[in-house]
RNA sequence: GGAGAGGUGGCUGAGUGGUCGAAAGCGGCGGUCUCGAAAACCGUUGUACCCUCGCAGGUACCCAGGGUUCGAAUCCCUGCCUCUCCGCCA
């Protein structure tokens, strides 16, 4: 959420900053709701002081005796105004709460201007894309040959877009996961295990509700939703908090998995197990205070390149194009695996730097040393997303005799296994 | 799911429908004292909004939402949460 006095006094910085975003949020209707609003804040207010005063006067009266009958018949009007300007005012507020709940984050200026995932700057790449001198399989086949991904059980189980890993492959996801754990908590992230079902509030803290509704899996008996990221439940445990500056930097790690319903990506990667309705992630979130949150996104960057560095991996870092940020970022970095199979560059991690977006939705706040209380920013990053890197490692990492040999570090976590097949 | 109890400021905990944003204690902060610290003493200690250049004012908030009343932390209704007991269950 933007402050409303910030687009009060910036009603063009605003409107420039949706537009890049190719959003158009009615800037103009806030700003009258707003004027509005003030109106009758005064005039309510104005009253009530009245009957506040009024109504002490009342009480002294009474107490010695004397009749009010007077003011207290004066008193019932003015209450009855009292009420009519309090509906007007929930009613305006009410649509004002809405309209700004619509309206998406602000680019950060140093976010390339563009339309779509074709503006994204490429900021670095690492590690070189595999050169096999044979015909790298697809990980939907050498996962099938090898007995360790079963896309038709998950089919026959939950339908289109979920998959089973068995064996070594469940083995191996696992392994992925205690790897990226350790690491990260070796780093000082502290580890969580929260809940993968939350309420419409907690969806509306992290900006998901209301304009991403229709992605996520809803429980209509409860109106709770299936996180569609483990940034959901993670960050608004600090809603409603006023944390004290020595909290800060807040680092926190978890693994969930991650459900979403993909709609309206009908068509796209129907194979495979690159766009699925159910996949783990492991999560980081940083709450820190906001003038060091470009700092703290570019060591957030740096913590999930470190995943696949690990890993041996190649990957490039993309600076997102404004027309392709989330509704709640103001700058994010993506992530993108090369995978020998399909060849392509998979999206694997995402980090964000919410500024204070987040923060204001869930009210979220804390008190510097000066004892004022302000939002502080919000971040997270994937660290990373594991459907694509188990994908993208039995593609990379695939033979020609058709075996897949097990990353190095993630042996240990493997008892010791070199190779799949 | 059933029965009961309860939700008050950072915490503990008082609060007859009127002067209560709320006693008291603890904690926190500032000061006096001290070489320093502790103790003691003094002072201070919520958030949001409206208004103002600022000072000062004003309004709201005692889980949340409604209601009764001239006036609600206090009375009524609904919901949520916590605790205890029973049932069910991994």
């Amino acid at each position: 959420m933007l402050d409303l006095k910030f687009i009060r006094e910036h009603p063009d910085i605003v409107k420039a900053g949706v537009a890049k975003k190719h959003d158009q949020p009615d800037i103009d209707a806030i700003l009258s709701l707003d004027t509005q609003r003030r109106e009758i804040i005064r005039e309510v207010e104005a009253l009530k002081a009245e009957r506040n005063k009024v109504s002490t006067e009342i009480g002294k009266k009474k107490k010695a005796g004397e009749s009010a009958e007077e003011a207290v018949a004066a008193m019932r009007q003015v209450g009855e105004k009292i009420a009519e300007c309090d509906t007007q005012l929930r009613e305006i507020e009410q649509k004002l709460q809405h309209a700004l709940s619509w309206v998406p984050n602000l680019p950060h200026e140093s976010a390339p201007v563009g339309f779509d995932e074709s503006d994204n700057v490429i900021v670095r790449q690492w590690g070189e894309k595999p050169q096999p001198d044979f015909k790298v399989l697809p990980h939907w086949e050498i996962g099938e040959k090898l007995g360790i991904l079963d896309l038709a059980a998950g089919a026959k189980v939950s339908g289109s877009g979920f998959y089973v890993l068995r064996g070594l492959g469940a083995r191996l996801q696992r392994a992925l996961i205690n790897y990226m754990l350790d690491l990260h908590t070796a780093d000082g992230y502290v580890e969580h295990v929260v809940p993968y079902i939350v309420t419409a509030e907690t969806m509306f803290g992290t900006g998901q509700l209301p304009k991403l509704g229709d992605d996520m899996y809803h429980i209509e008996e409860d109106d709770m939703y299936l996180i569609p990221t483990a940034e959901v439940p993670v960050t608004n445990l600090y809603k409603k908090e006023i944390l004290d500056f020595k909290q800060l930097p807040v680092y926190m790690v978890a693994h969930t998995p991650c459900f979403r319903r993909e709609a309206g990506a009908a068509g796209k990667d129907t194979r495979g197990m690159l766009r699925v309705h159910q996949f783990d992630k492991v999560e980081l979130v940083k709450i820190v205070r906001p003038e060091t949150s470009y700092d703290e996104l570019e060591d957030l960057v740096k913590q999930a390149e470190k995943v696949l560095q690990g890993l041996q991996l190649p990957y490039r870092v993309c600076n997102l194009a404004t027309g392709d940020l989330s509704f709640a970022a103001a700058k994010c970095y993506d992530l993108e695996l090369w995978a020998a199979g399909v060849e392509r560059w998979l999206e694997i991690s995402s980090v964000s730097n919410f500024e204070d977006f987040q923060a204001r939705r869930m009210n979220c706040r804390f008190r510097d040393e000066d004892k004022k209380v302000t939002f502080p920013h919000t971040l997270n990053g994937s660290g990373v997303a594991l459907a694509r890197l188990v994908a993208a490692i039995l593609e990379n990492y695939q033979r020609a005799d058709g075996t897949v040999t097990v990353p190095e570090v993630l042996r240990p976590y493997m008892d010791g296994v070199e190779k799949i097949g």
